[in-house]
DNA sequence: TATTGTCGGTTCATATATTGAACCATTGTT
DNA sequence: AACAATGGTTCAATATATGAACCGACAATA
């Protein structure tokens, strides 16, 4: 591991939970050198991507953040593009919601919105999306880059008993995600909670990233699950539009299957 | 200078006006290896700060910032205490503004807002201030960490003909600025720009920022130089009000005294 | 008030990770 | 077909990162 990673890697410490943090704090969360922490977090320092706090000596994210974000949001302006669509999915279907971005192989939280809708809520909080675990970072390994899939088999932690732990089970598994369309996360990274995804693409033609619902599990139903694979589809399309792309003609393929073939009676609501 | 502060430089050279950089192109810019840049690049893009665009192969900054940046947002929430003030600010003085704040040595943009008053603005794209030069900058030296002094003599580049560029300009500058209270270039950073700006505080009771006005040089006169430091204090109370933090005794005191001994017969509107 | 523990920060000999000239493969141009 | 870009890779030389031990400051404990 290089020294610039491993000094990058710090900031990944730093979230909304866990907003300072001192020295010898962040040396035992790293697991590192003190001196060695130390010089890391002056390189930071005097980039600007993190600042100590005058009064308690800890430290925190810098200003120097807000600029790239700037620039970032200005040059792929990801974030304008899902909020409206992100919003309309959760209030449609009442469940927790989130945007993922897939960048190199990594699975990433772009935005995430609530339902006021159910007094329970699953939600998650992480920065970066397990791709074995999870319904958006299995929908990613589905029909994301195929070196995906190597990355995900060189970590299958298991998070509860349903989390594909090897080979086999997660290659069925993003099998089954090949057939339909829409991810899937059957309790496998929360006991709790049922994930359903769906893939976004961008300008590019390739995968961009995905939308999820992580829904509770105690109140998932085949009725619901359709509902809630309507609005997904809603969502990816918009989401796609906003960001210069479409739906690949083989995945609407896939969803006007699952719609015909399954529940035949009627469109959900 | 540090393998990591090297490789953190580069995020320098993404901008809104070169968002994507190739890297035979970014070498150029930052005069390094190919090699060694690329590596850094890698290392960047692991942590997800940068991605390369799949089509063009060039860099561009990636989806991690965002999340640093709403962590950071949610930690310190500069951003949302200034738009109003700062809108404020343009409106009254139809004038560009700017925030600026101090993390370390270095003075960052926060947010800049254009009036849409005149057809002739004046525009600065810059990320960083130059202490010495802009009317942020000193503002900064004159009323930060003493410190500052040093660093700001240790880079004395003349962007004009009046830019302080012996340290008994500088110091004779900064001097003005603590009897006044208020920041002021006079064309000392680009040759038709006048400059005026007011420190900020936070909680910490030290000065956190500055906020400056921006005045096209043609159109300067006393009158607005009145109006505009009038508005400078009305915005710069505001902005630490929002920070947590108030304006210091000894500097309401200065802007109390510049008032009432200069021009007394009128309150600026 | 002496003791102990923890904090942020620093030092210096050791050794490990960084460096860059030269290289390759690909692409687009002349 | 030769040329000049590009992005990416190799390996010996060496500049750079490393961490055990250290310091002074502070707070709690006794």
């Amino acid at each position: 591991m290089s020294s610039a990673a491993k000094t990058l890697e710090l900031l990944t410490y730093f979230s909304t939970n866990w907003p300072e943090i001192g020295l010898s704090q962040l040396c035992k969360m790293a697991k590192r050198d003190k001196a060695t922490t130390y010089r890391h977090l002056q390189a930071l320092e005097e980039t600007g991507l993190i600042e100590q706090n005058p009064m308690t000596k800890r430290y925190r994210l810098g200003p120097a953040i807000l600029q790239l974000a700037q620039t970032r949001e200005a040059t792929v302006p990801r974030k304008l593009g899902v909020q409206a669509p992100l919003f309309e999915l959760a209030n449609a279907t009442g469940e927790t919601c989130h945007v993922t971005v897939l960048s190199g192989t990594t699975v990433y939280e772009l935005a995430s919105c609530d339902s006021p809708k159910h007094g329970t809520r699953a939600i998650i909080d992480i920065q970066t999306f397990p791709l074995h675990a999870t319904a958006s970072g299995l929908c990613t390994v589905a029909f994301g880059p195929e070196t995906l899939m190597e990355v995900a088999l060189s970590n299958l932690h298991p998070f509860t008993a349903t989390t594909a732990t090897t080979a086999q089970d997660l290659s069925a598994t993003v099998q089954t995600i090949h057939n339909t369309g829409f991810g899937r996360a059957d309790r496998s990274y929360e006991n709790e909670v049922q994930g359903l995804s769906a893939p976004i693409y961008d300008q590019t033609g390739h995968l961009a990233g995905a939308v999820s619902v992580a829904s509770v599990a105690a109140r998932f139903t085949p009725e619901l699950e359709r509902v809630i694979q309507n609005e997904l589809m809603i969502a990816a399309r918009q989401i796609s539009k906003n960001w210069g792309g479409t739906i690949p003609a083989h995945i609407e393929a896939l969803w006007a299957k699952s719609f015909t073939s399954e529940n035949v009676l009627e469109t959900a609501s």
